[in-house]
DNA sequence: TTGTATTAAGCAATCGATTGTTTCATACAA
DNA sequence: TTGTATGAAACAATCGATTGCTTAATACAA
């Protein structure tokens, strides 16, 4: 059994209360000098480590914090976990890591229990089917922010990444190389990120007074057999694109790549690749990618950063939403169309 | 304010103590059908979820494990954490994911809050550079099982891997290929698994009859930024190897990848490379890469699947070593060397 | 010597759920 | 009618730490 503060009293020969107070050093009530050192020695010799648990329920406050994300395993948010996990870490938080597979029936449950588990606050990467349970959690003044994914009309704390710039990069590259019929691989649908990137690759579309063409427009989901299938869906269509922009990340530019290799096209050769990709093998892929991506780092930072906020603070603050940039990188995954194909 | 206990009481005109036997329905007291189903439709209508922390105070049980990895980002434990999770969910457990850095202080006031937070059992790949507090954690009886590194002489429950198994077929494999200068890069010096790869390493050079050479063996730490490093160090000897063995994982094998390149060496024509390496890039990078890797989601299963034992039986169960197969795979980062050099 | 500050530490309620024990009321038998 | 068995629900202690309030003891002034 762990020593509890009723034991060192006993040691010391004081009330709990007594020790209590000598731990954690109130103004309002002296303690005097004889009895604190007896008391701290004490503590040191029993080796006593308070309970957090007693002290979460009396405190209504539990030094912890949740992170739902799709999946812990994307490169995308286990950089961002990483950074929460470090920054909680040195303000003595811990953190509950929380996976839905982009299952909201998943994400309600762990919601629950989270909130049963008292957390301070929980940050979300939320499956954006519908938005009430959300909704809920910000009425009942849960502290709150939202990663990667907002909803129209709600207002929240959040910290999402300004990908329509680097979409127009990105179409910029493309058609400066002369590439007129360029495709859009969607990750996940309704998702605010692909709608946001999808919105960004239609208006460079206009700007560059580029055709739109319904059957470019591909795929639904973030696995990599998403990529796969849409892909070769894309390069089965009668006239084909000659550049791709794939926009659901990692897994799914993957799964493109071995559908493009499959087909016998060459990268960049044949086919001209952009990609959402936000792990560090770009580089050393077999066409190093051209890629869009993201400052994760910061992206954690934010998050935890407005949520302490919110932990901390007494009145309600205004909620925040705070845009990342991006990175747009040329490696060599594009060139000019081959016209011959 | 959430509702509590004594809310649904008073709502229905009960005690709170009869709430919570309808609700956890003990077989040795009986509640009649009538204040059953007013109870549970008064749960309902207010919405009544317990308070674990509470809960956890009274039973000693707080459904959570704690989950000690050097870092969550690595694909090897990232995956296993996963897994773990997982699993947690459908039991109803919840993970602390705990990042050490390979940092022991870290490790130690992760361990202190665990015990504090009353986790019901911790899983740890420890940073192993002394033993004390594993043992301290053993001796107070605290469910626990080590995953990828193990002590000797220290009676715990763990799950590791065959890596000597495939550290000869790959071996084999190089001596096949006429390989007779091979090197072994390391990762972090005193962690089980690298000296255990390194000890079969040494093992296959005897029984191959090739010599043994000092200066082939290098590097230290997990690193991209080491496995660079000590790769141009070893480019850098007079009589450099025909063949690497990368034991410190994806990493520091991406950062002697690029050693290589700037040494303007190829692969496998002036240097073969076999690594250790557990992502799902290998097929897709510049020279699809031969690896050793691991069944990280069996390693996950089979640390939950020992947990669970210690957390659920009464009497105290002996302590059980896992091991899992590894699978080696021959892709086109080996070739004959290069005699030419 | 009595009264009043002042300082130091003890008392007891509380957080919310669980659980061994007790009480109460009804039913049934003697 | 009295006594006992039984079923249903209340009582109260507990888990460990925190904290507003009270008490005790000492010092000092009147």
């Amino acid at each position: 059994m762990a020593t509890t503060l009723k034991d060192v009293a006993a040691h010391v020969g004081v009330h709990p209360s007594t020790v209590s107070r000598v731990l954690h050093g109130k103004e309002n009530l002296k303690i005097s000098e004889k009895t604190t050192k007896k008391i701290l020695k004490a503590v040191k010799e029993l080796n006593y480590i308070p309970d957090f648990t007693a002290r979460t329920l009396r405190m209504k406050k539990s030094f912890t914090i949740g992170l739902i994300v799709p999946d812990i395993l994307n490169p995308y948010f286990a950089r961002i976990a990483r950074q929460i996990e470090q920054l909680g870490f040195e303000k003595k938080y811990t953190v509950i890591v929380c996976n839905t597979d982009e299952d909201q029936d998943k994400e309600i449950l762990y919601l629950n229990q989270l909130t049963s588990r008292g957390v301070d606050g929980i940050i979300i990467a939320p499956v954006q089917e519908t938005k009430e349970h959300i909704e809920n959690l910000i009425e009942k003044k849960t502290p709150l922010v939202l990663i990667d994914r907002i909803f129209d009309n709600l207002n929240v704390n959040a910290v999402i990444s300004n990908d329509s710039d680097s979409v127009f990069k990105a179409m910029s590259h493309f058609v400066k190389l002369g590439h007129e019929n360029i495709a859009f691989l969607k990750g996940q649908e309704n998702i605010y990120t692909i709608k946001d990137r999808l919105k960004s690759f239609n208006k460079a579309l206009t700007k560059y007074k580029l055709k739109k063409n319904k059957d470019f427009v591909v795929g639904n989901g973030f696995e990599f057999e998403d990529g796969y299938e849409a892909t070769l869906k894309l390069l089965s269509l009668e006239k084909t694109p000659s550049a791709i922009l794939s926009a659901g990340g990692d897994l799914v530019t993957l799964g493109a790549i071995k559908a493009i290799v499959e087909k016998g096209l060459s990268i960049p050769k044949d086919i001209s690749l952009i990609a959402f990709f936000d792990s560090y093998y770009p580089p050393f892929l077999a066409t190093p990618l051209t890629t869009i991506s993201h400052y994760r780092k910061q992206i954690g930072e934010n998050a935890f950063k407005l949520l302490l906020e919110q932990i901390e603070s007494k009145k309600p603050e205004k909620p925040k939403t705070v845009c990342i940039d991006t990175r747009f990188e040329i490696r060599d995954s594009t060139a000019k169309p081959n016209n011959t194909l």
